[in-house]
DNA sequence: AGTAACATGTAATGAGTTACATGATTCT
DNA sequence: AGAATCATGTAACTCATTACATGTTACT
């Protein structure tokens, strides 16, 4: 029972998926590519700790959609209880800026525009979403989900994530005022 | 040539430093342990993109420090043209606060405090760091260092770390706010 | 005498990515 | 007919962690 175990059972204990979906769905929290997926799920089936049933689609190929089971949910809890181990983070953009007064400006600022425009898409995608789970829990502009609502995660999550954005575009926006222009 | 190796490298132009001392200084940027550095310092040592010297201490066990050679630089200034591939954030935290409505408030405020307290080290580790590399380069409070200065990647760097740290305590706080005492 | 930090290495295992493989369904 | 998305799986490989292994030096 590894992390991303965790964070399938994780998104489960909210809705019912598809390994397909899951896959999409762990992206922004814990990313993984679908063959790590499917083989960890068909464990966690053996387990007994989700169960599968498969779904007949006619506008889209069959799937076979996951729950998870009454042991899932107690591994879950029991997995809440312990210290959360520390973030990591992986970015090459810090190790260029590192050495980056080895090439010209114009070479590093080129990074951070980049950059910048990856964060400002996330932005988006992010305000989009947040709409939408307003709209799921029936939020007024401004007002909170309750702790007890399923929303709630996912809600302080885009909130992080929407603040995370904005430092980082500030951050960017900050280095390429200060890195010449040439 | 992972981008570990150009990690390595990234930190090597800066200054020669030993196995050891880069395990350390790498570990904000890009976590790796000792069993990974080591043998890969060799493979840069082999591709003659690092030399490497014996120094000998009294106060500490002897070691191999490491010093970037005209090809490495080489190789750094075209990793350095090409760009930076996505940042990749793994945090258990995140998977945990997604499912936390299936426990209790009080079991989910601990995490939070426990992240909070881990940002709030953070915090002050990097105020430190700060101070010093503004000693190193000369700097008045306030000032910024020159684009071609070697601190300018880590002046940066650093700002990027508390800017991220301050975001994340905020966010811990307001969760910590809206999640329910009991 | 024992612990902690410094210092370097290898071996085994686990986690994660890329490539291989296949097929359904929709849209253009 | 071809491309894009949906959908699931395995195999080979690289990357990363943990464990094994050893030795120095300083501090208590």
């Amino acid at each position: 029972m590894n992390t991303l175990a965790y964070g399938l059972l994780s998104l489960l204990s909210h809705s019912s998926l598809s390994g397909y979906d899951l896959m999409l769905k762990i992206q922004p929290f814990w990313p993984a590519k679908h063959s790590q997926i499917y083989p960890l799920l068909a464990r966690l089936e053996q387990k007994e700790l989700v169960s599968c049933a498969l779904v007949q689609q006619s506008d889209k190929p069959d799937k076979k959609v996951y729950s998870i089971k009454e042991a899932g949910l107690a591994a879950l809890r029991e997995w809440l209880t312990e210290p959360a181990s520390d973030p990591v983070m992986r970015d090459e953009l810090m190790l260029k800026a590192f050495c980056m007064s080895n090439v010209s400006p114009a070479v590093s600022r080129k990074l951070f525009v980049a950059r910048l425009e990856h964060y400002r898409n996330k932005m988006t995608r992010l305000q989009d979403r947040l709409q939408s789970i307003r709209q799921h829990d029936g939020l007024e502009e401004g007002a909170l989900p309750v702790y007890s609502s399923p929303y709630f995660g996912a809600f302080i999550l885009l909130n992080k994530g929407m603040m995370t954005c904005r430092t980082n575009i500030e951050w960017c926006e900050w280095v390429l005022q200060i890195v010449p222009e040439e």
